[in-house]
DNA sequence: TAATTATTTATAATAATTCTAAATAAAGAA
DNA sequence: TTCTTTATTTAGAATTATTATAAATAATTA
């Protein structure tokens, strides 16, 4: 579990100010349950700051990203780039039919970085670890039929 | 190494026609080291097909996707999705210097389904495994200075 | 305080992807 | 074969997430 205050806190070291708007966004994203969007996190900052705009969203997202304490999961059926503020390893688990995104811890995924890093001499920056499928309540209301079409995986 | 056959012999079980522009595009998936965007794809398929369209390539590769023989990379630097179409649990490693991406076999990932299924009980239908970082001969050439710029990472 | 610099905002621009409708090709029946 | 039906491809328009730009604002330093 990542605190706000390690965000704000890396912002401030990388020689960054801690301005209202960076604090809010750092402070959603560590408390967040979600894997948030831009778009996510600009609706839920407006209401604390409704002259904020997305372009701040965006820019503290990629500096967040560029110092290692965010990561990218990518689109997850809705053509919105998702972030983790959880950088620990884990698994994300996105369900294909609800649309959610959580949190898995993994035996096998806490060693992948020693390995990767050993088997390939790579300097590991960040990861996107991220699985889909149906969770157990979308399978129990109904697996999509195959072969499956565009509107009931969206995975891109 | 997954073949041309196997995608197109996907296609025809799941109902499709085998069309020539849908047999290149497989071909080109199955036999191509690198992990290729829908540009990338259209514009080595156009050499054979000068009258394909996008569509089509963006039509075949949802298809593909859908039916799990295709994974999904998501973005890697270039704000352009990438595909993959080894499916068999890897990692796949990608520079954010040299924009390259690579695959690695990894005793891990191949226990990773089997845990998670059993962890989640979710019913897994793909994987997105992306770790990023500066490959060996980019770290030779100077690894970038923190904080990162955008222009340095561009992973998102 | 004034001067400087970083940040935010609003908006325009970009470009990847999706949608639409007409044209074309394939498959099956007679 | 030819006719009919259906699937697929194509070209181009539309959509929209993200990025870039420039003016306004806020923070910092002296």
């Amino acid at each position: 579990m990542i605190t706000p205050q390690v965000l704000t806190m890396t912002l401030q070291q990388a020689g960054m100010r801690i301005t209202p708007q960076r604090v809010a966004i750092c402070k959603l994203l560590a408390e967040s349950e979600e894997h948030p969007t831009a778009a996510r996190i600009f609706e839920q900052v407006k209401v604390l700051f409704p002259s904020i705009s997305l372009a701040t969203i965006y820019n503290t997202l990629e500096t967040l990203v560029n110092l290692g304490v965010v990561n990218v999961l990518g689109h997850a059926g809705d053509d919105q780039v998702h972030y983790d503020a959880e950088v620990d390893p884990h698994v994300n688990l996105a369900c294909i039919a609800c649309h959610r995104i959580v949190d898995l811890p993994s035996e096998h995924v806490t060693h992948l970085d020693h390995e990767i890093t050993a088997a390939s001499g790579y300097k590991l920056l960040g990861a996107r670890v991220l699985y889909y499928g149906l969770c157990p309540a979308c399978q129990a209301a109904g697996s999509p039929s195959h072969p499956l079409r565009k509107s009931q995986t969206g995975i891109q």
